[in-house]
DNA sequence: CGACTATTTGAAGGGACTCAAGGCGTGTGG
DNA sequence: CCACACGCCTTGAGTCCCTTCAAATAGTCG
């Protein structure tokens, strides 16, 4: 479920630093990424240099398609990541081979748009405590979670970026989450889900 | 550039009244739509009945791209429009022909993830002002704007169910923007913007 | 160990949501 | 033709959330 079934299993996994940028917008698209191992994120900045973080990609995720001849946001590693590249050429080519008989590319693009979608979703809600549950929630229908642990290896600040908030509102309504006994942090990149009802009530703004 | 190339000239415009509903989510991808008149908005709906307007959509747009099996917003018309129907088999079939060739379909797969990317860049400044000058902004690149006068025939309800704010804060900016000598709204559906470097700037949260 | 970054907490001020009510426009029926 | 109803836009007042600024703490990397 987590791959994707792009037939190219046999591509090496390259590595990144957290920080390092996999492409810049405007670059054009002769690649698309595939995330192996760790998170990267998709990134718009506007002229006076405000950062919008626009999506999280998590391991098998793919992102940079070509739709347009030029990367529409750019992309950086959040974590230490490993990643794929694969040649856009080439997926275009089986993208025209292969899309009538296998869905598994149009899904590729549909998995893409639903992150932007996503985000939209998300940052409709009104207050900072609501995005920040509605968020929760969806960490934990994306990431694997052993022992109902679910990793959180982003920086406040990119989550606060995210969630167009700033990172002391993200920091006070987690310590709020878990005063509610609705999360528990055992450490700071971990947290688990104690109450999912009540967490997706307050997403939907119900504060009981 | 309004038209996409989709090579389905021969289609007959369908009308649609306010209000009507094109698609729900949900629904098999069977159709895809494009608008020849009129706006549409695609909706998303929360269990407890909040609505969201994830986008609208403009002559020219396509919408409900068979990207995954069923479709996964809602759509419908904002005002009267006229639109045109494409059986989604046929466009997949056209997607395996000329995606190597024609860059025109990838290209409205790219309009209609846009559309999403777009709605978040505007969620995530910080004001209701920058979002709706952001808004303003974004009307005026894809609108026609004879002598300048840019429609605006959208019900303020919807505008700000799009930015995430209530209609009251809408009206109350619009007001604001007018006092400000930065648009001016000679009737209440058609608006100019009379010094788009200050709306520009407004729309980056600068106050001047 | 020291520099740097990220997270945490506090205080103050402002913006926006909510509730409420009035005005405007349109369409319908008497 | 007028009265009325209905929906949408407009305006006002109060409350609360969040941003901003500031500072202290914790964590990380060399």
């Amino acid at each position: 479920m987590m791959s994707n079934n792009l037939q190219f299993d046999r591509a090496i996994g390259m590595p990144a630093r957290a920080g390092e940028i996999l492409f810049l917008r405007g670059e054009p698209c002769e690649h698309l990424f595939e995330v192996r191992r760790g998170v990267a994120r998709a990134v718009a900045t506007s002229y006076e240099g405000d950062r919008q973080v626009l999506a999280f990609f998590f391991p098998g995720d793919v992102f940079g398609l070509p739709l347009a001849d030029e990367h529409r946001f750019s992309a950086e590693a959040v974590t230490d990541i490993i990643h794929t590249k694969y040649s856009s050429t080439g997926w275009q080519a089986q993208l025209a081979q292969t899309c009538q008989q296998e869905k598994s590319i149009l899904n590729a693009v549909w998995q893409e748009e639903k992150a932007f979608i996503a985000r939209g979703l998300v940052l409709g809600r009104v207050t900072a405590l609501a995005r920040l549950s509605a968020f929760l929630i969806a960490l934990t229908h994306r990431l694997p979670s052993p022992e109902g642990l679910c990793a959180l290896e982003l920086p406040q600040t990119d989550i606060a970026s995210y969630l167009a908030t700033s990172p002391e509102t993200v920091c006070r309504n987690l310590r709020h989450l878990r005063e509610l006994k609705v999360i528990a942090m055992p450490r700071r990149d971990r947290f688990a889900v104690l109450h999912p009802g009540r967490l997706e009530m307050l997403a939907e703004g119900i504060h009981n």
